[in-house]
DNA sequence: TCTGGGGTCCTAGGACCC
DNA sequence: TCTGGGGTCCTAGGACCC
């Protein structure tokens, strides 16, 4: 049996873990540059607020004191969801973290499944102050139906177990189908359209029918909600394929010279996120847009993909090519909001390919990069780097909220004073 | 005025190989 | 009139996930 583990609300949870005069309130965390919700507290969803909604719309319930809007913090939810995944860890076999806030889990069968799923919920929240809930079934998509049942039923406390073929029936029957994993916008349209509107209506569709339309993707999921598992838990960590650093702009801007800091600081970023990971890349993208969300502007989008002459992470040389690859597609007369840079073509440092018509990279600049890593590691991070960073900063996306990092900064530690 | 960031997988079509 | 078969690699585009 599959475990699937999620944290309620996740970002808007640990908001209120640190700050408890959150808790009840409507609370939403806002995206990189304060653009849109991200995440919402059970009051903030009653008040109808739906995902994905930009910040402006809702000024009002922000301005009246009926919402709370929050910058996103990213340290601190990274360092919480590794909280959480300890807990899980100390508990099951098999653990897969799917994302920040989920994970997979290995359950042998035969075990009273409600029991260990309340076991672990009650876990993670006496340790880390975040609700979850579990969902556990026989396939990887039937745990997810039974994990949105444990949040849409209070009197589930929690934990859905699917674990019979009347159970999953009846949970099929109260899924609609975009709740469905693996089914998104468009699917769900299409599938609308032939009159198919709940997970039951689509597990019963011929096969053959879902794989013309959906392709092995779909069939696959069709697969296991009818209860035959075809996505093995996976709990070794997948080779990246490629790595992006990207960010809208604070405001927009036209000039070569304003775009080349950010440019930087993606790439430089880039080359960090490659050596943490003991990884080279072979290809290094630049993209650039203008707004998209200004029609009446010229629209533009611009991309360009260079092959470096020998897999690199190295800072300089990451950098050097991607401000390259922007000079050659940067056009003037256009206001741009967004850009950023992908590396590709990605091997480990062990397996590092050799170009015999290239000048090899020299240790010293292994040894260099080790140098600024380890400074900035201990020093805190931009203790060390380039100065064409700094040139600039007008892109630098906008924050005004952001909580404080209680779990990973000493200075940012909560006091508490007794009288 | 104001609209996120970071990924994966699959398919079709074209270029090229023998 | 008649115009092969089998393969690889790359890219663009479309779908999805959180």
């Amino acid at each position: 049996m599959f475990g699937l583990i999620d944290c309620n609300n996740f970002y808007a949870s640990c908001e209120a873990v640190f700050n408890p005069k959150l808790m009840g309130q409507a609370v939403v965390v806002l995206s990189n540059n304060d653009g849109c919700v991200i995440a919402r507290s059970p009051a903030a969803k009653a008040l109808g607020i739906k995902m994905g909604v930009p910040a402006f719309q809702i000024k009002n319930l922000i301005d009246a004191g009926r919402v709370v809007a929050l910058s996103s913090n990213y340290t601190l939810y990274g360092d919480m969801s590794a909280r959480v995944m300890k807990v899980l860890a100390s508990m099951v076999d098999g653990v897969e973290i799917y994302s920040i806030d989920e994970a997979f889990f290995h359950i042998p069968d035969g075990v009273d499944y409600t029991a260990l799923g309340r076991r672990i919920a009650v876990a993670v929240m006496r340790s880390t102050g975040i609700p979850v809930s579990i969902g556990i079934a026989p396939t990887k998509t039937l745990a997810k139906v039974a994990n949105h049942i444990a949040k849409k039923y209070p009197g589930l406390k929690r934990v859905c177990v699917i674990d019979n073929d009347d159970k999953r029936v009846r949970a099929l029957k109260l899924t609609p189908i975009d709740d469905v994993w693996g089914i998104g916008r468009r699917y769900t349209a299409q599938l609308r359209s032939m009159g198919v509107d709940g997970a039951w209506a689509f597990s019963q569709l011929p096969r053959t029918v879902v794989r013309r339309r959906m392709t092995v993707g779909g069939e696959r999921t069709w697969s296991e909600l009818n209860g035959v598992s075809c996505i093995d838990l996976d709990t070794g960590h997948v080779d990246k394929q490629q790595i992006c650093t990207s960010r809208s702009f604070g405001e927009m801007l036209g000039k070569l010279e304003q775009i080349q800091a950010p440019i930087t600081t993606f790439a430089a970023r880039c080359a960090e996120k490659l050596r943490s990971g003991r990884l080279v890349a072979g290809t290094v993208m630049v993209f650039l847009y203008s707004n998209r969300f200004r029609p009446e502007l010229p629209q533009v989008a611009l991309h360009r993909v260079v092959a470096l002459p020998y897999a690199s992470n190295d800072t300089r040389v990451i950098v050097a090519a991607a401000l390259g690859a922007l000079r050659s597609i940067y056009r003037s007369g256009y206001q741009y909001k967004k850009a950023g840079v992908i590396v590709g073509d990605i091997s480990t440092m062990a397996r590092r390919p050799v170009n015999l018509f290239a000048h090899a990279p020299d240790a010293l600049d292994d040894n260099l990069m080790a140098a600024i890593d380890a400074i900035n590691k201990r020093f805190g991070k931009n203790t060390v780097r380039l100065t064409a960073e700094l040139v600039d900063q007008k892109w630098q996306p906008a924050h005004h909220k952001r909580s404080p990092n209680y779990t990973t900064d000493i200075d940012d530690i909560i006091e508490i004073w007794c009288k």
